[in-house]
DNA sequence: AATATATTCAACTATTTAGTTGAATGTAAA
DNA sequence: TTTACATTCAACTAAATAGTTGAATATATT
Protein backbone atom coordinates (compact mmCIF):
# COMPACT_ATOMS: atom_id res chain seq x y z
CA UNK A 1 0.00 0.00 0.00
CA UNK A 2 0.80 3.36 -0.53
CA UNK A 3 3.17 3.00 -3.93
CA UNK A 4 4.38 6.02 -5.49
CA UNK A 5 1.86 5.73 -8.35
CA UNK A 6 -1.00 5.46 -5.48
CA UNK A 7 0.62 8.96 -4.89
CA UNK A 8 1.05 10.17 -7.83
CA UNK A 9 -2.81 9.80 -8.36
CA UNK A 10 -4.01 10.96 -5.17
CA UNK A 11 -1.51 14.44 -5.56
CA UNK A 12 -2.94 14.91 -9.20
CA UNK A 13 -6.44 14.27 -8.28
CA UNK A 14 -6.47 17.00 -5.88
CA UNK A 15 -4.29 19.12 -8.37
CA UNK A 16 -7.40 20.17 -9.76
CA UNK A 17 -9.81 23.09 -8.73
CA UNK A 18 -13.35 21.43 -9.59
CA UNK A 19 -12.22 18.11 -8.42
CA UNK A 20 -11.49 19.73 -4.60
CA UNK A 21 -14.37 21.57 -4.91
CA UNK A 22 -16.21 17.83 -5.53
CA UNK A 23 -14.37 16.47 -2.63
CA UNK A 24 -15.69 19.50 -0.26
CA UNK A 25 -18.89 18.75 -1.45
CA UNK A 26 -18.88 15.47 -0.66
CA UNK A 27 -16.81 15.78 2.76
CA UNK A 28 -20.34 17.26 3.84
CA UNK A 29 -22.19 14.32 2.80
CA UNK A 30 -23.29 11.74 -0.07
CA UNK A 31 -25.12 13.32 -3.00
CA UNK A 32 -26.26 11.45 -6.71
CA UNK A 33 -23.78 12.08 -10.17
CA UNK A 34 -25.78 15.21 -11.17
CA UNK A 35 -26.41 16.67 -7.81
CA UNK A 36 -23.07 17.54 -7.47
CA UNK A 37 -22.25 18.91 -11.54
CA UNK A 38 -25.11 21.31 -10.66
CA UNK A 39 -23.04 24.02 -9.51
CA UNK A 40 -20.24 23.84 -12.10
CA UNK A 41 -20.53 25.69 -15.73
CA UNK A 42 -18.86 22.88 -17.53
CA UNK A 43 -21.28 19.85 -18.92
CA UNK A 44 -22.32 16.63 -16.76
CA UNK A 45 -20.10 14.96 -19.08
CA UNK A 46 -16.79 16.73 -17.58
CA UNK A 47 -18.10 16.35 -13.91
CA UNK A 48 -18.39 12.76 -14.55
CA UNK A 49 -14.83 12.62 -15.92
CA UNK A 50 -13.60 14.23 -12.96
CA UNK A 51 -15.68 12.10 -10.42
CA UNK A 52 -13.88 9.13 -12.28
CA UNK A 53 -10.64 10.31 -11.39
CA UNK A 54 -11.44 10.82 -7.74
CA UNK A 55 -12.53 7.42 -7.82
CA UNK A 56 -9.68 5.62 -9.45
CA UNK A 57 -7.72 7.73 -6.67
CA UNK A 58 -9.63 6.42 -4.09
CA UNK A 59 -11.04 9.71 -2.98
CA UNK A 60 -14.66 9.09 -3.75
CA UNK A 61 -16.84 5.47 -3.24
CA UNK A 62 -20.01 5.08 -5.64
CA UNK A 63 -22.95 2.95 -4.21
CA UNK A 64 -25.17 2.33 -7.28
CA UNK A 65 -28.64 2.35 -6.71
CA UNK A 66 -31.21 1.90 -9.05
CA UNK A 67 -30.25 4.35 -11.61
CA UNK A 68 -29.11 6.83 -9.16
CA UNK A 69 -25.32 6.77 -7.95
CA UNK A 70 -24.38 7.56 -4.44
CA UNK A 71 -21.16 9.42 -3.99
CA UNK A 72 -18.85 9.48 -0.83
CA UNK A 73 -15.25 11.05 0.22
CA UNK A 74 -13.05 8.51 1.50
CA UNK A 75 -10.45 10.31 2.75
CA UNK A 76 -7.68 7.81 3.36
CA UNK A 77 -5.44 8.10 0.67
CA UNK A 78 -4.67 11.65 2.38
CA UNK A 79 -3.25 9.25 4.74
CA UNK A 80 -0.12 8.54 2.37
CA UNK A 81 0.02 12.34 1.51
CA UNK A 82 0.61 13.45 5.22
CA UNK A 83 3.18 10.24 5.55
CA UNK A 84 5.05 11.67 2.34
CA UNK A 85 5.26 15.20 4.07
CA UNK A 86 6.05 13.92 7.52
CA UNK A 87 8.68 11.99 5.92
CA UNK A 88 10.06 15.16 3.69
CA UNK A 89 10.92 16.44 7.47
CA UNK A 90 11.76 20.05 7.13
CA UNK A 91 8.64 20.63 6.93
CA UNK A 92 6.73 19.68 10.06
CA UNK A 93 9.78 20.64 11.95
CA UNK A 94 8.12 23.80 13.23
CA UNK A 95 4.93 23.59 10.92
CA UNK A 96 2.98 21.09 12.44
CA UNK A 97 2.98 23.15 15.17
CA UNK A 98 1.32 26.12 13.06
CA UNK A 99 -0.84 23.56 11.52
CA UNK A 100 -2.37 22.21 14.97
CA UNK A 101 -2.42 26.12 15.62
CA UNK A 102 -4.60 26.61 12.95
CA UNK A 103 -7.13 23.81 13.77
CA UNK A 104 -7.53 25.07 17.43
CA UNK A 105 -8.46 28.24 15.28
CA UNK A 106 -11.11 27.11 13.45
CA UNK A 107 -12.75 24.83 16.21
CA UNK A 108 -12.78 28.13 18.32
CA UNK A 109 -14.31 29.49 15.00
CA UNK A 110 -16.88 27.48 16.04
CA UNK A 111 -19.69 27.49 18.33
CA UNK B 1 -1.82 34.41 -1.17
CA UNK B 2 -3.27 30.53 -1.62
CA UNK B 3 -5.53 31.50 -4.81
CA UNK B 4 -6.59 27.80 -6.15
CA UNK B 5 -4.43 28.10 -8.76
CA UNK B 6 -1.06 28.59 -6.45
CA UNK B 7 -2.93 24.93 -4.18
CA UNK B 8 -2.98 23.27 -8.11
CA UNK B 9 0.65 24.53 -8.89
CA UNK B 10 1.56 22.83 -5.57
CA UNK B 11 -0.10 19.59 -5.84
CA UNK B 12 0.44 19.18 -9.39
CA UNK B 13 4.21 19.92 -8.48
CA UNK B 14 4.10 17.02 -6.04
CA UNK B 15 2.26 14.39 -7.92
CA UNK B 16 5.27 13.33 -9.44
CA UNK B 17 7.75 10.65 -7.80
CA UNK B 18 10.78 12.18 -10.14
CA UNK B 19 9.97 16.03 -8.08
CA UNK B 20 9.07 13.70 -5.14
CA UNK B 21 13.00 12.47 -4.45
CA UNK B 22 14.09 15.65 -5.58
CA UNK B 23 12.21 17.49 -2.87
CA UNK B 24 13.28 14.60 -0.70
CA UNK B 25 17.49 14.98 -1.80
CA UNK B 26 16.84 18.78 -1.13
CA UNK B 27 15.41 18.58 2.59
CA UNK B 28 18.47 17.24 3.72
CA UNK B 29 20.36 20.25 1.97
CA UNK B 30 21.04 22.81 -0.54
CA UNK B 31 22.58 20.87 -3.70
CA UNK B 32 23.52 21.97 -7.26
CA UNK B 33 21.36 21.24 -10.45
CA UNK B 34 23.80 18.57 -11.38
CA UNK B 35 24.33 16.49 -8.34
CA UNK B 36 20.49 16.44 -8.17
CA UNK B 37 20.63 15.13 -11.13
CA UNK B 38 23.06 12.60 -10.86
CA UNK B 39 21.02 9.37 -9.38
CA UNK B 40 18.35 9.82 -12.16
CA UNK B 41 18.07 7.76 -15.66
CA UNK B 42 16.32 10.48 -17.49
CA UNK B 43 18.27 13.28 -19.07
CA UNK B 44 20.23 16.75 -17.20
CA UNK B 45 17.59 18.86 -19.51
CA UNK B 46 14.77 16.51 -18.27
CA UNK B 47 15.87 17.21 -14.67
CA UNK B 48 16.55 20.27 -15.18
CA UNK B 49 12.72 20.97 -16.28
CA UNK B 50 11.30 18.86 -12.95
CA UNK B 51 13.38 20.95 -11.09
CA UNK B 52 11.98 24.33 -13.13
CA UNK B 53 8.57 22.94 -12.06
CA UNK B 54 9.31 23.01 -8.52
CA UNK B 55 10.29 26.23 -8.39
CA UNK B 56 7.45 27.74 -10.63
CA UNK B 57 5.57 26.08 -7.04
CA UNK B 58 7.84 27.79 -5.07
CA UNK B 59 8.74 24.54 -3.59
CA UNK B 60 12.53 24.82 -4.81
CA UNK B 61 14.80 28.24 -4.71
CA UNK B 62 17.44 28.96 -6.65
CA UNK B 63 20.45 30.55 -5.87
CA UNK B 64 23.14 31.75 -8.09
CA UNK B 65 26.84 31.30 -7.79
CA UNK B 66 29.28 32.14 -10.85
CA UNK B 67 27.37 29.29 -13.11
CA UNK B 68 26.21 26.71 -10.16
CA UNK B 69 22.84 27.30 -9.01
CA UNK B 70 22.24 25.99 -5.51
CA UNK B 71 18.85 24.66 -4.72
CA UNK B 72 16.77 24.74 -1.55
CA UNK B 73 13.63 23.11 -0.44
CA UNK B 74 11.02 25.63 0.37
CA UNK B 75 8.47 24.24 2.57
CA UNK B 76 5.89 27.09 3.15
CA UNK B 77 3.58 25.95 -0.06
CA UNK B 78 2.57 23.11 1.57
CA UNK B 79 0.87 25.37 4.71
CA UNK B 80 -1.68 25.64 1.74
CA UNK B 81 -2.35 22.23 1.08
CA UNK B 82 -2.10 21.21 4.94
CA UNK B 83 -5.00 24.49 5.20
CA UNK B 84 -7.26 23.14 2.30
CA UNK B 85 -7.07 18.98 4.21
CA UNK B 86 -7.82 21.16 7.18
CA UNK B 87 -10.71 22.37 5.79
CA UNK B 88 -11.89 18.91 4.11
CA UNK B 89 -12.79 18.74 7.69
CA UNK B 90 -13.60 15.10 7.34
CA UNK B 91 -10.14 14.08 7.13
CA UNK B 92 -9.16 15.45 10.20
CA UNK B 93 -11.95 14.52 12.37
CA UNK B 94 -10.30 11.98 13.86
CA UNK B 95 -7.39 11.84 11.43
CA UNK B 96 -5.33 14.08 12.44
CA UNK B 97 -4.74 12.15 15.96
CA UNK B 98 -3.36 9.52 13.65
CA UNK B 99 -0.90 11.82 11.57
CA UNK B 100 0.58 13.10 15.29
CA UNK B 101 1.15 9.22 16.34
CA UNK B 102 2.54 8.48 13.30
CA UNK B 103 5.02 11.63 14.07
CA UNK B 104 5.83 10.15 17.51
CA UNK B 105 6.19 6.87 16.37
CA UNK B 106 8.98 8.48 13.95
CA UNK B 107 10.27 10.67 16.38
CA UNK B 108 10.72 7.39 19.27
CA UNK B 109 12.63 5.78 16.32
CA UNK B 110 14.96 8.11 15.89
CA UNK B 111 18.00 8.03 18.48
C1' DA C 1 43.32 32.20 -25.68
C1' DA C 2 41.54 27.51 -25.67
C1' DT C 3 39.02 24.18 -23.45
C1' DA C 4 35.96 22.19 -20.12
C1' DT C 5 31.95 22.55 -17.09
C1' DA C 6 27.23 24.02 -15.52
C1' DT C 7 23.20 25.20 -17.02
C1' DT C 8 19.51 26.67 -20.02
C1' DC C 9 17.10 27.33 -24.58
C1' DA C 10 14.79 25.57 -28.71
C1' DA C 11 12.58 22.38 -31.42
C1' DC C 12 10.49 18.30 -31.69
C1' DT C 13 7.58 13.88 -30.34
C1' DA C 14 4.52 11.02 -27.65
C1' DT C 15 1.31 10.76 -24.06
C1' DT C 16 -2.10 12.53 -21.04
C1' DT C 17 -5.69 15.63 -19.80
C1' DA C 18 -9.80 18.53 -19.82
C1' DG C 19 -13.24 19.66 -22.30
C1' DT C 20 -16.87 19.15 -26.06
C1' DT C 21 -21.12 16.77 -28.51
C1' DG C 22 -24.03 12.95 -29.58
C1' DA C 23 -25.50 8.27 -28.88
C1' DA C 24 -26.26 4.33 -25.82
C1' DT C 25 -27.80 2.02 -21.53
C1' DG C 26 -30.53 1.19 -17.77
C1' DT C 27 -34.11 2.45 -14.52
C1' DA C 28 -38.30 4.97 -13.06
C1' DA C 29 -42.74 7.12 -13.87
C1' DA C 30 -47.01 8.18 -16.77
C1' DT D 1 -45.54 0.77 -23.31
C1' DT D 2 -44.02 5.25 -23.96
C1' DT D 3 -41.52 8.79 -22.10
C1' DA D 4 -38.36 10.98 -18.97
C1' DC D 5 -34.26 10.77 -16.21
C1' DA D 6 -29.46 9.40 -14.53
C1' DT D 7 -25.51 8.07 -16.05
C1' DT D 8 -21.87 6.40 -19.00
C1' DC D 9 -19.59 5.42 -23.58
C1' DA D 10 -17.33 6.90 -27.85
C1' DA D 11 -15.16 9.92 -30.78
C1' DC D 12 -13.08 13.95 -31.25
C1' DT D 13 -10.15 18.49 -30.28
C1' DA D 14 -7.05 21.56 -27.86
C1' DA D 15 -3.77 22.19 -24.55
C1' DA D 16 -0.37 20.59 -21.23
C1' DT D 17 3.34 17.40 -19.85
C1' DA D 18 7.44 14.55 -19.83
C1' DG D 19 10.84 13.20 -22.33
C1' DT D 20 14.41 13.47 -26.17
C1' DT D 21 18.62 15.71 -28.82
C1' DG D 22 21.45 19.46 -30.20
C1' DA D 23 22.87 24.20 -29.80
C1' DA D 24 23.68 28.32 -27.01
C1' DT D 25 25.37 30.92 -22.97
C1' DA D 26 28.13 31.91 -19.29
C1' DT D 27 31.69 30.92 -16.11
C1' DA D 28 35.96 28.28 -14.68
C1' DT D 29 40.37 26.22 -15.53
C1' DT D 30 44.63 25.48 -18.12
Amino acid sequence: MATPQTLDRTLAALADPTRRAILQRLSSGEARVTEVARPFSMSLNAVSKHILVLERAKLVRRRRVGRDHFLSYRPEPLDAAAKWMAETRNFWAGRLDALEQLLRDEDAAKP
